[in-house]
DNA sequence: AGTGCTTATCGTCAGGCAGACGACTATGAT
DNA sequence: ATCATAGTCGTCTGCCTGACGATAAGCACT
């Protein structure tokens, strides 16, 4: 039977990206500024088209790497090296989403350790780091005072649903360390949980905790002050992926 | 900016569902039967593709209600009525996941209580419920003892993955209730966690956790004596969503 | 050197929840 | 009447968590 082409309308395919990472105690998302219409200058998700050739996670990785220079990981290969987590978030393929045609949008997750600036077809104004809080305010007013414009097409919906899936799913795996460099220690993990939950926990029962999870943190030997005060084991991820008994993330 | 339609490759895009139920104490899927090439004659999940105007939820339902009749629900609204839960499981798009051009398809998972007989354009021999066991068997026999042939497609894959979406979701949420009619048993609930997570649960301990949580179930006030033994309450859904703490999967 | 501040790490204790399991209840079947 | 079946209520014990005291080991001052 020939394939009929008029049987199925066409659509555009892209990939959206959620990069989240944990800088100055705060859970921040990358975040480029659009060069063209519609919602021309404002901010949005990096992102762009599927290629014909190409797998939707194969996409996803190429444009981790065009933005960030980030080598994603697969998440079955437990080798972390300076890649950063990726998994597929969600679809959005509203009709209204894209006011030019047809688009969906095939959203992925990342999750980076604390990185220099990042680039953008090395320009500096257009790509930055903001904290997920004023990305998520609709027309309110940043902390530095100026006017706040909403993300571009849904892309506040996609950010706060990346934000979630980060909330929940570093309950009861062990992702948080996705956020962490290589080596780490942990009150550097406690203080990824606590920007990414927005809560304080009691750093004495966290320890407990996460040393007392077989297969979750594995200590390389050295120590560091790094964070000020005593010092501090370092510890790799081990190969643990999820956490059982899981984290309890606290009330309210 | 005009739009340039060379700028991306055209992509056809469709639904599948994991539609799941338990009957006779197993969890089954549907599955339908292929009329055309590909894959002629195989086994496949029910879908489609996404129509021009459609949202994806949209083109879900729709595919649902012509496959099972079943009158999904959005999760945000609490009426149970006759309908099924329905959310989106994940999109596959490998390049050549389709022999015959590029599709992507945005999976959706669909919980239903158990229904009669399956209705695929009224042909009774082209839709039927099996158990999932048997259709994630790649080239085995199945109960009959007649050769089983593999999904069509990358269809074994995307409900291996709808079905552990649904073991682990009720571990923390109360969709098994979307397994049961609006008014069950605690017995029948228990007999839905213990068909889909494949174990035997202790009565006693899971009476005292489901009928403790808050918000879990309602008595509707009746009772019933549909399974043998001593008359049992009959329960409804309550408002809660998420159990917390989450009911616990045994090990092994 | 000592003082104070910071962070890390170990211990203790009480409350809550889950697993194991005994006991009793209320039906229908033989 | 007796049995089988399923539902419901309790008890006990061990584990985990939250709250929090106490100590350790660096750095920055004086």
């Amino acid at each position: 039977m020939p394939y009929d082409p008029s049987a199925f309308p066409p659509f555009a395919v892209t990939v959206d990206l959620v990069v989240l990472t944990v800088r100055r105690h705060a859970l921040c998302a990358l975040a480029v500024r659009r060069g063209e219409q519609p919602f021309q200058g404002r901010w949005a998700l990096p992102g762009g088209f599927v290629r014909s050739d190409e797998d939707l996670a194969q996409a996803a990785e190429r444009e981790l790497a065009e933005e960030t220079g980030l080598c994603a990981h697969d998440p079955s290969a437990p080798a972390q090296g300076n890649g950063a987590h990726l998994e597929q978030l969600a679809t959005y393929g509203d009709p209204k989403r894209d006011p030019r045609m047809r688009v969906v949008s095939v959203a992925h997750l990342a999750l980076a350790p604390d990185l220099p600036a990042p680039k953008a077809g090395g320009d500096a104004n257009s790509a930055r780091w903001a904290p997920v809080e004023e990305l998520l305010q609709q027309g309110g007013y940043g902390r530095d005072g100026e006017p706040v414009a909403p993300l571009a097409f849904d892309h506040a919906q996609i950010l706060a649903d990346g934000v979630e899936r980060a909330r929940s799913k570093i309950e009861y795996s062990s992702l948080a360390t996705a956020f962490c460099p290589p080596e780490f220690t942990v009150g550097e993990l406690r203080r990824v949980y606590e920007a990414v939950w927005g809560v304080a926990l009691d750093p004495r029962n966290f320890h407990r905790k996460v040393t007392g999870t077989p297969g979750f943190l594995v200590p390389t030997g050295g120590t560091t002050t790094r964070q000020g005060g005593r010092p501090a084991q370092l510890f790799r991820a081990g190969g643990a992926t999820l956490l059982n008994p899981p984290m309890l993330r606290p009330e309210v």
